[in-house]
DNA sequence: TCATTATGACCGACTAGTCGGTCATTTATA
DNA sequence: TATAAATGACCGACTAGTCGGTCATAATGA
């Protein structure tokens, strides 16, 4: 039998078929010898590669982020318009969750994960960087935006970049949950509101 | 020892020490002989009373959520203004859950729970139909605004009820996350600017 | 080139412990 | 005493993590 001499891609290997077992079973219900036996190794074999579970779950956390966040960067397009940029960041973020809407639970079994003792500092801190890092980014398309004129000052931008991270967070979510709609029509829909207000009321300024 | 006759009551007793195990702990590494403890009983007569975890599970979930539910309802308010109602709404969910923040963990269970195989339709389930009817509720006010000549036609009011209800949700699970931000001044701020706009252009209609 | 040695990937049986759930027994009440 | 409630010892199934050992390959050197 073939020796396999690149470590990078068998770690690679075992995070895919890790987190399909994840994905599909919960954390704890997925045990070290399922996942050994879904990337076609043995058990020992498995702690070669990781320390222990939760480090392989932290890994497989890691590896589905930066999967989204390819995935996303893939959809962003060019765009001259301050209100399309800011369209296209919404579009892509759900599209790139969509793109991988299988490995969703993998996020639901992170959030749990960030609630008990033993992991939560590491867990928690991670989603609070990843979304202090989506924000910034959507805070920054805003204040752009307002330097071209597209959107009014005198808005809390920190206050809407987090709500709409948030929204569409959610968005990812019940559409696992729901299939019945269609996330980004919502989304465009919602973002269109936004920008004009539903309001009838004469806006100030 | 004097002999319980209320089981209601004792099943509420056991419901409140198990709610706390469960978001100190999680639900796996909660064991039986953990709440038993912790409610005062054996773990015998915990089955008394629950058939299984899972049972014991979804009954620490649904009272958690009629707690919420009560809690929103004492913090609503009567208001003429069909956009205050809004406001008051939007307030009451995201005080309701702050009120009951230490066991905001146990959502992050039940959504770990709807993504198991074995649990997942009892749970998946619950949460759509919880989710279903908050924004039902929400969309019922937006569209007595409407009705009220408060917010114009011609917006998608399912998407925009969904995707606030959405936003007020991810808003609990970050403040859960990360205290260094006022969740209720967002939430007003945002839906001020999704009243008025964000947008500069003159809106349509 | 070929023999010797070193490396480390790979294996799977094993340890040590956990925990959900049961049930024969005990305790308390009416 | 009869009945209902409460108990906790016990069981069986399961699993995270370990470890001694194997062997294909790489490195070394003569």
């Amino acid at each position: 039998m073939a020796r396999i001499v690149d470590r990078d891609a068998k770690r690679q290997k075992i995070l895919e078929a890790a987190s399909a077992c994840f994905a599909k079973e919960g954390y704890d219900a997925t045990s070290m010898e399922a996942v050994a036996s879904a990337a076609g190794i043995s058990k020992g074999s498995l702690y070669d590669y990781f320390k222990n579970k939760e480090d392989l779950f932290f890994g497989v956390f890691e590896w589905f982020q930066q999967l989204v966040m390819v995935s996303a960067m893939a959809r962003m397009g060019e765009h001259q318009d301050a209100r399309a940029r800011i369209m296209a960041f919404a579009d892509a973020a759900i599209g790139a969750l969509l793109d991988h809407l299988e490995l969703y639970p993998v996020s639901l079994e992170v959030w749990a994960a960030a609630a008990k003792p033993g992991t939560r500092p590491r867990f928690s801190g991670a989603m609070k960087n990843l979304y202090a890092s989506y924000r910034a980014e959507l805070a920054g398309l805003i204040q752009d935006a307002q330097a071209e004129g597209a959107i009014r000052d005198g808005i809390d931008v920190e206050a809407t970049a987090g709500m709409l991270i948030g929204a569409v967070d959610n968005l990812a979510l019940h559409y696992w949950l729901d299939r019945s709609f269609d996330p980004q029509a919502w989304c465009r829909s919602f973002l269109g509101s936004l920008f004009d207000g539903i309001g009838t009321e004469t806006r100030k300024a």
